[in-house]
DNA sequence: CCTACCGATCGGTAGG
DNA sequence: CCTACCGATCGGTAGG
């Protein structure tokens, strides 16, 4: 009778974290039960509590991780002598890399943080509005050299940020488009029109 | 004693409706509870039940209304003989349109209606579907005439389809720039690109 | 990691 | 439209 072992490894966790966010994404987070979590781990929901302290635990750690990524790539970027437009490219093209590499965490984050609990809704919120702020400096300054249009800034970043996020209904329609096509045809729609 | 009236009321069930999709909008439907939906229109949660028949009913109208409207505006657009270009503008605008002048039913419908049930749900995703085919023949066309880039027309599709929504995060942030400078501006990043 | 269990809350019904 | 209530289910705990 080979008993599991009892003691507290990370890769349960995470294995655990990982089940959660893909849960999470197909059926919201206020849908998902501990129970099912725990059946798709191979537990009792009750053991799932020797690895986590709470469900809202596991989408803090997911809504943070992918928070903390953006934040790092745009902080490299903003170092970077690049133009405004070589840099608005490589956000873009980032926040797809990100889409296609941690899909389940990415849309877990974008629909579901609401449900985060107090202090960490607000530290969530104020992460994303400096994000939000330093996209739309870069976008200012594109503007001021003549690069970009004059469009109103916080326009601009809010339309990108959500024109990026179509990328969420292509990873569940497999149809036989290469994910690099579809990045560069977003690039170019957003950088240059649709119009010839 | 004045007694409230008995007979269900068409009003009544009208107040139900916009109070529900102000709740499902502001907590999710699955977070909203009969209990605060009751709390809402002056009564008690059993008496809701009077006007309606079960929770799901409230997403299920919000959902198809919104749906109703979309395919109406896209049936009359069809029939029109202006070009790819202003087709496309007219219906980024009248998207703008609906979730300016519908904000709470447009936003519920566009995040919960997962929590549609059968054969609702099957319906609801069929009639999208068929709307973005619609979209994409007309980009397709687009292209054909040398209008349009030649992206892939779904690719197009979605990413305007997206874009748009970014107006629900201005709805909340009363900025103090005018809908119709943000419809503006979207039209012509969307068109033209951000790029001068 | 499991068994046993709890308090809270949910959507909804019965009956008036 | 209300009072009273129910079966189901939830996140989480006690104790081993």
């Amino acid at each position: 009778m080979a008993r599991p072992k009892q003691t507290t490894s990370p890769n349960r966790r995470q294995q655990i974290l990982e089940q959660a966010a893909g849960l999470f994404k197909t059926n919201g987070f206020n849908a998902t039960t501990m129970r099912q979590l725990a059946e798709q781990t191979g537990m009792e929901a009750a053991s799932l509590y020797n690895h986590i302290s709470s469900k809202e635990e596991l989408l803090r750690e997911i809504c943070f991780s992918v928070a903390n990524d953006f934040n790092a790539h745009l902080l490299q970027l903003e170092a970077d002598d690049s133009c405004a437009s070589r840099k608005m490219e490589a956000i873009i093209r980032f926040h797809i890399h990100m889409l296609l590499t941690r899909y389940n965490d990415v849309y877990v984050s974008n629909r579901d943080w609401k449900h985060l609990k107090e202090p960490w809704l607000t530290n969530f919120l104020n992460q994303r509005k400096q994000y939000e702020n330093r996209l739309a400096a870069i976008i200012q300054h594109g503007i001021d050299t003549g690069k970009f249009k004059a469009v109103h800034p916080h326009v601009a970043v809010l339309t990108m940020l959500s024109a990026v996020r179509s990328i969420e209904y292509w990873q569940r329609s497999k149809k036989a488009i290469s994910s690099k096509q579809i990045a560069d045809d977003l690039v170019m729609m957003l950088l240059k029109g649709l119009e010839q």
